[in-house]
RNA sequence: GGCGCUGUGGCCGAGUGGCUAGGCAGAGGUCUGCAAAACCUUUUACAGCGGUUCGAAUCCGCUCAGCGCCUCCA
């Protein structure tokens, strides 16, 4: 039976608003499209933390055995600010601030994006499209959806009837809204007049004539509209019908409802089977995001440079620190929160580090051992399997963490169990933090020959505290602290690690 | 105003109708020349008030507090 046979996923449907089990559409094969970052500026530690999820789910889903294509958008056409504004879209607006041109803009900050997410240690993805690479696509969306009777033009924009649609289709079932009560609810926006009612979204924007970003177009010139892109790629790509579509939750309306509208009218089918949204990252309990100003750079973060924190912290502890709880949670960010969530880190790699140095010798079997063991192995699965609960699959570690301590302490014995479930422990425990969870050591800096100048100087201390020179072999042990190596004096002899 | 979510021990955070989450911090112990690390043991809990139930932190209702979406946002 193959992995993902023996720990089917289970997963929370934003769609039926249950967990339901995953089933891929094609045996082995799963297509995921995420939305991307618009690349207008810097990507904040709220956006790292959905892709984040977006990795776990791609990763743990190729450690089942799956398949997986995933692709997420590059946004290089800004939305429109929103609807009321004069046609600028904000790629184009903050060109004009920085006296750009707008692929300059993009190229920076997708530039940008990238080295984060490298420094956060995520997979690319299998495919990284952009907006701007498929406007044909989005004109020939556009124009079906003219066709179908589903959107009219009215000065040289094209928007989406939402009424009409949901008279065919349901709109609002992704979001659990209704038309009626967005008809009256909601904020009053000037210049609806192009619109037939204030639900329908625009699919093209008539460009200014001081409008940078414009492609010609049926209707005239022009820029594709929020939600159209989206659609177009993850077809192209994945197919009329795909497996799992992600995204932040404060995306679940409009531009997934709209997405879900796109399709459906265009296509009259529901575009994907599981929608899955992660919640936001919080600070001092409110959303982080860039128009509140809250929010946090990545390189402030490591740096410590910011109000908020007292120090620089890693990129693994915090992938750690957000690891530590469900993707469908709020998670506040803190200091006191980061400072434990790294030494917890430390320890889990720690405990990776002893259990490379575990040499297996046959003994006298233990059939209750053997059973435990195999259970914090399924318990790793079991718990990743079940909504991706990354804050389960920790807790799986840490107890195999404190085996792998037991065992370098010799409370208890590697030989004990069958030569089999010792390495399927020891290759899971490493596949789950390594593979899965995506963690590393954070220092890279620890090489050979660092080993070796420091195996002499823990030879000299050894010597000095031999001789009783404790005077001296404090000193080692304290100079060497000053430098960020501390040394740990065990049964087995001393060891070190790297601050 | 509409729709929805959350409230867990000193902190962060899982979780299920009855069985120890986990991490950090705290306490005691083992080891150690001392320390650190490691290991063992251990204290503090489910916002409030009602209800359903043999039994609820877990289900229902109300109250209080906080948050999200409804406008670009991950």
């Amino acid at each position: 039976m193959s992995l993902k046979e023996q720990y089917p996923v289970k997963l929370y449907n934003t769609l039926t608003k249950k967990k339901e089990e995953f089933k891929s559409i094609h045996k082995d094969k799963v297509g995921m499209y995420v939305c991307g970052p618009t690349v207008y500026s810097d990507v904040h530690l709220g956006n790292v933390r959905t892709f984040l999820c977006f990795d776990i789910v791609y990763r743990y889903l190729t450690y089942l055995g799956y398949q997986v294509r995933y692709v997420r958008n590059i946004t290089d056409v800004g939305h429109l600010e929103n609807d009321a504004d004069e046609g600028e879209d904000k790629i184009s607006k903050k060109a004009r601030l920085e006296e750009l041109e707008p692929m300059e803009i993009v190229q920076r900050y997708t530039k940008g994006f990238h080295e984060v997410l490298s420094q956060f240690n995520f997979w690319p993805p299998s495919i990284e499209p952009s907006a701007t690479g498929h406007i044909v696509e989005q004109i020939e969306l556009v124009q079906d959806l003219l066709d179908k009777g589903l959107a009219y033009e009215t000065n040289g924009s094209v928007y989406f009837d939402v009424t009409k649609y949901d008279k065919q289709y349901n709109y609002g079932k992704l979001s659990g809204r209704n038309i009626e009560e967005l008809m009256e609810s909601g904020r009053d926006l000037d210049s609806q007049d192009e619109k037939r009612n204030k639900v329908d979204f625009a699919l093209w924007k008539k460009a200014s004539t001081s409008h940078i970003m414009r492609w010609s177009s049926p209707w005239g010139p022009g820029f594709p509209g929020w939600h159209l892109e989206c659609t177009v790629m993850s077809t192209k790509y994945l197919g009329e019908t795909f497996d799992i579509h992600g995204g932040g939750m404060d995306l679940v309306f409009p531009h997934h409802e709209c997405e879900i509208a796109q399709s459906c009218g265009s296509r009259g089918k529901d575009p994907v089977n599981y929608w899955m949204h992660s919640n936001m990252l919080t600070v001092n309990g409110q959303k982080m995001s860039k128009s509140l100003g809250n929010s946090f750079l990545p390189g402030q973060l490591f740096s410590g440079d910011h109000d908020l924190l007292d120090r620089g912290y890693g990129p693994m502890v915090v992938r750690f620190f957000m690891l530590q709880s469900h993707y469908s949670s709020t998670l506040d960010f803190s200091n006191e929160a980061l400072g434990a969530a790294e030494r917890g880190y430390k320890r889990l790699m720690e405990g990776i580090k002893v259990s490379r140095d575990l040499v297996y010798e046959p003994a006298e079997k233990s059939e209750g051992f053997e059973v435990r063991v195999k259970n914090m192995i399924d318990q790793l699965f079991s718990n990743l399997s079940d909504d991706f609960n990354t804050a389960k699959g920790l807790a799986a570690l840490f107890e195999i963490t404190t085996l792998m301590n037991n065992f370098k302490v010799g409370n208890e014995k590697p030989g004990v169990l069958s030569q089999e479930t010792f390495n399927a422990l020891i290759r899971h425990y490493h596949g789950f933090v390594y593979d899965v969870l995506g963690l590393k050591e954070e220092d890279e800096s620890s090489n050979q020959l660092v080993d070796g100048v420091i195996d002499i100087l823990i030879k000299l201390r050894q010597d000095a505290k031999a001789g009783k020179n404790y005077a001296l072999s404090d000193k080692i042990r304290d100079d060497l602290k000053e430098i960020g190596v501390i040394l740990k004096d065990g049964k087995g002899g001393t060891e070190y690690s790297l601050n």
